[in-house]
DNA sequence: AATGAATGAGCCTTCATTCAT
DNA sequence: CATGAATGAAGGCTCATTCAT
């Protein structure tokens, strides 16, 4: 019989609920707050008790993987795209989550200190190969252009983000940034 | 006779030498651990009481700016340099300073955050004027080189330093990034 | 197996015996040494870490508010008694409360500063309306009689609590005060 | 010769005039934030240093205590004055100084507390002795009127001022408080 | 397996008091 | 004698992590 004073133990049933809605938590404290976001913070958010966030995630970096996983997972699916475009829509997307979420670059950072042989910016990597590979052999890109290239590129792109305090002007900047970077990054769209 | 329980008190004339003390540790803790690092470990580091780093600093950005205060000067100098050289020679100290002291540009994000009118950028911006004017006449930087392109570029170095676990390999990951910036931004000369 | 060096985490179950050991603690330390007591004396005198304190009570207010409605409502209670003698029940009860928790009052004080629309006062004087009304129909007080003046009246026994250092002379002291008072306060009983 | 860099040693002969610095600046910030309030602010306020301070007032206690002897002096000047409204002058001066200066008061009971054998209530007492038996003769004050009633009434109106959270409202409880005790006591004339 | 409370270390800040010059 | 800096204890608050139920 619950209690009538204490919170439903709902049972097994509700774990996947529950880790989902540490995910979907974790994800919107992570984009407001930042990396270093409270983790009782995110526990409230989920409507879930601390213990829950430990069992599912006993790290920080176990629930920022969960979480990211999706981001990885997008990009991937947006590299499988065949067109010559591929490479384009990838950096726009790849831009996009640095300025939403620059939380997912500082987890990378955090994975690779804590875990030497963490495989994030690998897997990035990899998935930039073959859409930057047709985009070279489209002329779109320079014969020398790297997937190292392009990960740097976030980085600074991630710079520009977190240093600036006044998130109304966040997109001006990024904009500004782009246009150092050489012509084969194609912009943000206006508006976009 | 000093009590061996509690440090000697040197008098006010150690006071010069505290400071000098409180902020080389600041500048070397900032360096090391980045700008949010624990006044205590400063103090601490500096070989003082918590009392003393509050009485010369009363907040951080107090301590930051009596820190990167030098910086500043340095720079101020720097543009005072005539030659058609300047501005390569202002650029690559700013990366330096970056690279070595990310801190600094924490510094300034902080005091724009706290300080609505802090006018570090707007000081960043009028000494790279002058050198960025003569160097569009000499050619080497374009008509539309402007001041807030070179202040984008460091934040784009930035974020390309601290996004980086391995120190030894930060020289390699910035001279990649500046390898994507325009021309008109020198590279770091080798071994520099 | 508990450590030997942390306390034993009784788990949740205790959180209700913890709240009233702090709000014990606390209403015997508030006597005892006052509203402004460190809280961490608090949260020692009842066992429990720091943390458990501010759980329950994040701020200083929430804590008094918690300790001191048991005092409002005794006298709210105090207040429904019917007969003439209602009145004279609720200010001796009122003085041995200021007597004995002048904390009580400074309470009072604090929230009215901190939050400007506490009701304490206004709850107070409320509750001393029916019975005064019926001590002037009874003629034991005269018509012009009013809540504000016990209001008034108790922070003027307020005012002798606290002054006097020697507590074995607290009660002649504020026997000589109520003697100063008008007659519709009635005095304390001998050895009340 | 003086240092360019430290304020003046102004020697010997400046130390009385320090002295009274020092009373002056902790008059008035014991009457603008109570009796416990910082005593490095009292230095800084009186443009000395914390040294000077404890050289002349090695306690809180000794500060007050030269701070309210004008007090003292004052009120003794006044219980010399012989007329029959001698005693109606007393009092509102009593009155006064506990509104404006309730650290006076607190200064009393810290004394107390410190020093068992500390005078002030005795003396306070004993001006009152002469002003009050002549108003006891004059029939303005009934032949029961005691010293200690007088003292218990200023610690009454002391409770009134402390916890009267807004100083503009200050005088009004302190008349409501004031029309609280016998007639002997005269209330404070209008605009007073 | 969930709950949500407990713990305590850690950091921040203030201020009474001491003391070299 | 004055100066004014140094000290460090104290207290406030937060949060990562553990754990009884």
């Amino acid at each position: 019989m619950p209690s009538s004073r204490t919170r439903h133990n709902r049972g097994p049933a509700a774990a996947s609920d529950n880790r989902a809605a540490v995910l979907a938590a974790a994800r919107s404290l992570f984009a407001d707050q930042g990396y270093q976001v409270p983790l009782n913070a995110i526990a409230r958010a989920a409507g879930v008790g601390q213990g829950v966030l430990y069992r599912h995630f006993p790290t920080r970096l176990d629930l920022a993987f969960a979480v990211f996983e999706e981001n990885f997972a997008e990009l991937e699916a947006l590299a499988a795209d065949s067109g010559p475009e591929g490479f384009g829509r990838l950096w726009r997307r790849l831009v996009e989550m640095t300025v939403a979420e620059a939380a997912f670059v500082e987890m990378v950072v955090d994975a690779r200190r804590a875990l030497p042989d963490y495989d994030g910016p690998r897997r990035l990597a990899a998935l930039l190969e073959e859409p930057l590979r047709r985009a070279r052999e489209a002329g779109s890109a320079p014969a020398t252009a790297d997937p190292r290239d392009v990960l740097t590129a976030v980085r600074m792109v991630y710079g520009v983000t977190v240093t600036e305090p006044d998130r109304d002007h966040t997109r001006a900047a990024v904009e500004r940034a782009l246009g150092l970077l050489p012509r084969w990054f194609p912009p943000i769209p206006e508006g976009g």
